[in-house]
DNA sequence: CTGTCAAGCACAATCGATGGTGCATTGTGC
DNA sequence: GCACAATGCACCATCGATTGTGCTTGACAG
């Protein structure tokens, strides 16, 4: 063995006076089957530990073409739902003694498809997409190259996906807003942010109108404000509104962090009794937010659920499309 | 080829009529040095591209001792200064051509070490390891494996280290609050937070120790309560320092998100006019945070350079201790 | 004393890509 | 017409672990 490099079975073979193949027996626990004697075995293993070995995964890969790699394809790490997401992939990653390899592509087709094909190379065995751009696209590659995937946050028809139940949060949300804020509301609250092309503000807006309907009220189209998911658009989006009324509206549905950031860069300007006349809703989470001055439910996803049905997925290598809709919960503010 | 597993080089070979050798050489762009003919070029490539051709890249690894991953060690990703660094490594990875894999180990001695030993199980090319617990071990596992590394917010002394200058950036922030607060706030301004065996909380107290010193106000022990990282604890240390004082402190310096959280969490029991009566800054920063009702200036460490900066050392494969420091920027509430 | 059998292990092929070496061609100069 | 150099490519060993196969013992029955 050169000393720059790492022992290999060779080394403890030569060293333990065994064959390599009875090495790699014991050290992978297949040694039973193999009729080693125990006394063979613990010499081995007694080498293996002073020589500090530790095998070559990518050897083993290459042999039995499981590289021991679970990938994680998503968004962006800087956003607390993501962020959740991969904690909870890392802590089942672990359980399941896979290496987790989570990369994040800006929702760019480009990055995703190139990214997926990397984890390819490297004989990713199960991979879970999330919020994925490219969707149908990064099945068919899966679907070619043979393996497992699931979706999650963004849905995929032709395979198994686990999305959060937005519809059934943002209908628990708004009634929630609109029995804090009594008759007095009337019909003036407002959606705000989203893209109506992706499927996860399509939902939640549809839990919206579910909502209004529940509660009697029309539901007029242009009270949703799908201006996108940036803080900037939303800024401009419920400045515009404002100007429109010619105040806040009493009632307003966030559609994310980013929305609600913009949100409250725009009310940063306003004095605080204005504030206090809005009733404001989130969807998603935030322990800042949560604490922040002007008091609202939120809505929390549950990532780490959603791994885990995901998981189930993967691990059954279930390929059949399916959707599975976790309800996620809704934090209402501590009364003071 | 086998219709369920992906195309080799071999496949290529016999369908382009060449010999694997030509195919891996035109492949991976050796194919000049290695004197084969445009032609055969062209005709190889055609046929990969038919075939949908992926390197393995394990058989690649192996061969070449070179896996094209660079991992990263960290405490979370749910941490808003952690999940910038993963984004600023994910990016910079993949402008080098690597693979990230970032593995989060909760600070916990085991799970650091047990991770280490995967990615070399992996071969990993290059490692950074982000707030480690355990860094002398970690750095001591990555020298006898050869692995080139550097160390990120927790610095090792015996290898190369990138950290926000802690003290500098503290300093700023208190001489920050203590011109807002003026001469009110006499000797009244608190520290909270941190753990004063982590090297980032001792440099971060003696920042603030320095700029009161600069203010001319004595450097009384009591006025750091380094009651460790947690939301909780933090909540409780106000809490009491609350009950001792009668009210709140003029000048609160607070040492990170997990502690900003327990002190929200503590204010917002308290009415808006004894909050005001205090001056708030934190270490860390956070968007919504930035734009909750309380005015206050906040530190952002710089990851993007961080990360970057860290990358020099890898690419260069310097193993000479050293200590980068980066300055974070104080970010001043806006003046409404 | 020979045949049978299990226990205990070694041998060698294999996974896919790489790169040193070396064998044919074709081209050039005298 | 011949030596010699490019040129273009094929051969083969190799990376480290896995695994089907088969050899060698010793025990024991007949």
């Amino acid at each position: 063995m050169n000393d720059l490099s790492k022992p290999t079975i060779y080394d403890i073979a030569t060293k333990a006076a065994a064959s390599p193949s009875t090495v790699s027996a014991v050290l992978n626990g297949s040694w039973k089957k193999r009729r080693i004697g125990a006394e063979t075995a613990d010499r081995i293993r007694q080498v293996a530990r002073e020589l500090g070995y530790s095998a070559n995964i990518q050897a083993r890969a290459l042999r039995t073409t499981k590289s021991g790699i679970v990938g994680m394809i998503l968004p962006q790490h800087d956003n607390s739902f993501f962020a959740s997401l991969s904690q909870a992939f890392t802590e089942a990653s672990r359980e399941r003694g896979a290496m987790p390899a989570i990369i994040s592509t800006r929702r760019d087709r480009d990055q995703e498809v190139d990214s997926l094909w990397n984890l390819i190379g490297y004989s990713v065995d199960a991979l879970m997409i999330v919020g994925a751009k490219a969707h149908d696209e990064l099945h068919e590659i899966c679907r070619d190259a043979n393996v497992p995937h699931v979706f999650v946050d963004q849905p995929c028809n032709a395979a198994p996906s686990v999305v959060s139940d937005n519809a059934a949060g943002v209908e628990e949300l708004t009634l929630a807003i609109l029995d804090r804020a009594g008759a007095e509301i009337g019909e003036e609250i407002y959606f705000l942010g989203g893209d109506s092309h992706l499927y996860a503000s399509r939902k939640r807006i549809e839990g919206f109108q579910a909502a209004l309907r529940q509660a009697g009220l029309p539901a007029i189209e242009d009270r949703v404000l799908a201006c996108g998911y940036s803080r900037t658009a939303s800024f401009y989006s419920l400045q515009d509104l404002y100007g429109r009324l010619g105040r806040l509206p009493k009632g307003l549905i966030i559609n994310s962090m980013g929305c609600f950031e913009g949100t409250l860069e725009f009310l940063s300007e306003l004095p605080e009794q204005e504030i206090a006349m809005c009733h404001f809703g989130v969807w998603d989470y935030d322990p800042i937010a949560a604490l922040c001055r002007i008091s609202m439910p939120m809505i929390r996803q549950k990532a780490e659920v959603m791994i885990r049905k995901a998981f189930v997925h993967l691990d059954a290598r279930d390929t059949a499309p399916s959707l599975t809709k976790i309800k996620p919960e809704l934090i209402l503010p501590r009364t003071l």
